[in-house]
Formats: C-alpha cells, structure tokens, sequence
DNA sequence: CATATTATATCGTATTACGATATAGTCGGG
DNA sequence: CCCGACTATATCGTAATACGATATAATATG
C-alpha cells in the first residue's frame, strides 16, 4: 500500500497529469471557440448536469465549480452579461438566486458536449491504461 | 458514435469533470501544503518524470505542460529562485538550457508523489466509472 | 559570410480567483 | 413579534501568472 516509489511511478504520474493538461487544453480551446472561458462552459455543464428538482442556485455551482460563493457570483454575472443565463428569483427563499440556462448556452453547451464526449471516448483507454499501471504495483 | 446527447451524457460529463476538479484541488493544496504551486510541483514531475537520456530542457518543459517556452522560461526562473531546480549548460548548444532537479526538489516531489499515487487510487475506481459510462451509449 | 531559424529571456498587460467586507433575507429564543 | 445569529449573494481592491510582443544569443543554411 505505501510501497516505495520507484522511477516507473513517477513516468506514470507525469504521464496521467500530461494526459489531463492535454485534455483540459482541448477543452479550453473548444470554450474559446464557442465564445466562452473554460470556466463559463464548465458553469454551463454543472447547471445542465444538476439532476435535482431544484433549480441550481449559486452557492451550488460554486460547490461543483469547487471555488468561493463570491467567485461563482462573478461568474454567474459574466455569464448573464453574456447572454448565457438568467437569474429567476426563488420565492420560498429570496435570498437564493437560480439560474437557467439561456437558448443561446444550450445550443452552445450542446456542441461541446458532443466534441467532449467524442474526445472522452478517445482519451478513456490511456486513461485506464494508466490508472492500472498506477495501481498494478499496490501490495 | 455521434448518436444524440441524453441528459444522462451531460449529467456523467458534469460528473467527470467534477471528480477531475476535486483531483486537480486535492493537488493544488498538497503542493502548496510543500510550499509549492501546483505548476511548480507539476514541473518537478514532469522533469523527474523524463525518462529520455538527454537532461530536460526549458522547451522541453513548456512542452509537457503544454505552455509557450517563454512561460516555462519564467517557471524555471521562479523554481531556481526557490532553490529548487538548477540550470546545466549543454556544451553541445550552447543555446539549451538543461534542468535538474535539487535534492530539495527531489524530497518535496517525493512526499508529493506518494499521496498523489494514493489519491489516485482512491480516485480510479469512480474515474473508470464514468469513462465507461460515456463510452457504454456507443453504437 | 549573411540570413533564416531555433532556444531562451524580458517586459507590460489582461484575466480571474481570492480576502475582506457589505447587503439582504431567514430563523429561533425569549 | 422582534432582535441577534446565521446564510446567500454581491462588491471592491489585490495578487498571481500566462500571454503577446519583442529581444538576445547561438546555430544552421545557402
């Protein structure tokens, strides 16, 4: 379990983190080419991605974006200047601020969502290649 | 292979680039807990990560993190102030400017290195998941 | 030997997440 | 029913860093 590293871990490690840059590259390009930041279009994906019955608020995108409340309230605020989302008032709480996405971000989200999961698909046999490999030597 | 979305896709993609962010935090705070940025620990190993004979070089690095060499330029600048790397004239062009890492280095990224390759692990499982998961709907 | 090309470095700038703080709304105890 | 504690969102100034444009040095090519 805690075994010794040896140089083969370090390949692997340097490897799998080239691998995730790669991929977060491609993502951010694919952003920039529909007109938005690599953190607009992933604001876009967690609020399509939220199953609950709820309406996604901002202190819960700040959660799945993993950053501050006051940082996902500016990025909600870029988005909507953009054109992306609106903000719909909750009534049973009015502190909360919901937000939906916009025609113009679904279609958007759309295309990306197709080009990522075609991606995806081509990155998951190195991934798991290398998630083995990083595992393999465990005792 | 280009079969229409479900919500489903989006909901797995959301949930593969969360897991991703949550890695990419866990790294952050590890390598800052070292003292560390995480593109400083990411240098490191991608420069003990190198398994060709020739020492790495800055272009070399830019390469691997996939950032302009005049960026990686600037990270070595900031890592040898740190006292972590050294820079290694190549007498054979006398324009490369190869990287070593200092036995500080070596210490730090080893103790990064072991929880990372824990994490990891912990982390494959859910990761394997959802990448079958995006590949499953494939025709 | 002059010019093009490659490798690294410097400088000013723009983006963005953060800390500190502010404002608005909700809730529970007395 | 109202006051203080708490929660949700928002604002502002700041720091970090990757980039574009450019510079310098060394090598290669014709």
């Amino acid at each position: 379990m805690q075994d010794r590293l040896t140089q083969a871990d370090y390949e692997t490690l340097a490897a799998f983190r080239h691998a995730l840059r790669r991929f977060a590259n491609f993502s951010t390009q694919a952003a920039h080419e529909a007109g938005l930041t690599t953190q607009q279009h992933q604001a876009l994906l967690a609020i399509k991605g939220h199953s609950g019955g709820e309406p996604m608020a901002v202190g819960g995108l700040a959660e799945q974006l993993l950053v501050a409340p006051h940082t996902a309230a500016e990025l909600v605020t870029r988005l909507e200047a953009g054109g992306l989302l609106v903000k719909v008032g909750d009534p049973s709480d009015r502190r909360r601020v919901g937000i939906a996405l916009t025609p113009k971000a679904e279609a958007a989200l759309d295309r990306l969502t197709l080009v990522h999961r075609q991606e995806v698909r081509g990155l998951a046999p190195r991934l798991m290649d290398l998630l083995r490999s990083l595992d393999s030597a465990r005792t």
